[in-house]
DNA sequence: ATAAAATTTTAGGTATGCCTAAAAAATTTA
DNA sequence: TAAATTTTTTAGGCATACCTAAAATTTTAT
């Protein structure tokens, strides 16, 4: 039992995701996230329970037993070294980098993985600022908030960004936003939560499609009166 | 039709790899290499007959068509590519790179596959001397000759060696042959062929096991009484 | 040339991961 | 709270790549 590591490792992977960023994990989201049926899912989390991977009921949703959570982190790990790797090593676009970790992250051995993160210099965060879970599968989640929850008049610097999209990603770089860059939020319109922030020297406007998917920390208000604003 | 990628691409690698050191590619020949029953390859044999990418017929072995042979040759590109990667960016040792590259070779997008052939600057061998087939899958194999076939008094240049056991790859290197190393063959023994070898300064013995997997090129007999052997 | 041996194929079966359609259970709405 | 809706599961199937055992064919030996 257990021959398909691509498909089980996936399961987890996306388990563990939906699980930190939703909460909880139902069939159906999971069914939408690796493109299959509901029923299909249903089939395959019976069997991950009898291997002991993850917690199941009918009707109740999954979690990840420590087993489970183990190689879900080692397939993240795996991954988001990769990326960085790949950003680094080859200088592959940001953009570009996600795709192709999806891949190779179920056949990197566990020397190759220790070369590349010794090659990198056992990183702390991915080319989107995702944190990479350590050896043991520690992985530190720094607080943070979307963009989108941000009042106007404050500073925030950008800890993480969605990385699914390409074309967000190539937009964000075309405006020179990535991990670590330091951002001025103006002001925000009612209307539609469209934003106005300042990066740099520029000025941008940024959608409530885009700014739910960047995430900040550091968020503090500007509240004496600015200089040169005007 | 044709889900399962990589069992394809192992199929048609291996074909193309016994057509061209053997000459004929047999039923069981396969079987031995993909560690499985002869009755599973017949049954893999007639799938890809039907899919054009081999020519097939009952008890006459296989040949590869000119569509299998585009792919077997992608793969093997692939494959050397990954070898001389790994061996360059991250100091894999030659005796670990193929091992990672066979599970590698099967997930490497066309546009990594780019990015790291200019890494390298579109190398023309791999680390264990084979040739890589160019974007075009046109492969250059310069004439070469078994070590064992080589007489005595005579030097010659390694050209490529066996890739597949990492404890002969572990014993050459310590004997310091590589591909491009200059060899000079004193003398052979009649009894079981063992050869003595100069590499350098030192000298070594080889057992006909070891001379097999060792091919060479610019074959020259060394005529003139020799100054210092004894 | 025929018998013996080896190779290859056929026949029938398994596990896997997916599917559709229908039934069961949970959730939402009125 | 009961009805309607949504979610989830069950039941029954399919294709894939593999297997074993037996039959067919080819090759080798005498």
């Amino acid at each position: 039992m257990g021959a398909m590591k691509r498909v089980i490792e996936d399961y987890l992977k996306t388990i563990y995701d939906l699980y930190t960023t939703e909460g909880r994990v139902t069939t159906t989201a999971l069914a939408q996230r690796l493109k299959i049926t509901p029923a299909s899912v249903t089939g395959m989390l019976k069997k991950l329970a009898r291997m002991n991977l993850v917690q199941y009921e009918r009707y109740q949703g999954v979690r990840l037993t420590p087993a489970g959570e183990q190689i879900a982190l080692e397939v993240i790990r795996h991954h988001r070294l990769i990326e960085l790797f790949l950003a680094q090593a080859l200088n592959v676009p940001w953009d570009q980098v996600h795709e192709e970790a999806e891949k190779w992250e179920h056949v990197l051995s566990e020397e190759m993985e220790d070369r590349i993160d010794r090659w990198l210099g056992s990183p702390k965060t991915d080319p989107h600022g995702s944190p990479i879970p350590d050896k043991n599968g520690k992985i530190e989640e720094p607080p943070k908030v979307r963009l989108s929850e941000v009042g106007p008049s404050s500073q925030a610097v950008v800890a993480e960004v969605s990385d699914h999209d390409p074309e967000l990603l190539r937009y964000l770089g075309k405006l020179n936003i990535y991990p670590q860059t330091r951002l001025i939020i103006l002001e925000i319109e009612p209307f539609d939560q469209s934003m106005h922030v300042q990066v740099g020297e520029q000025t941008h406007v940024l959608s409530a499609l885009v700014t739910r998917c960047i995430w900040v920390t550091g968020v503090e208000s500007i509240n004496r009166s600015n200089d040169a604003i005007s």
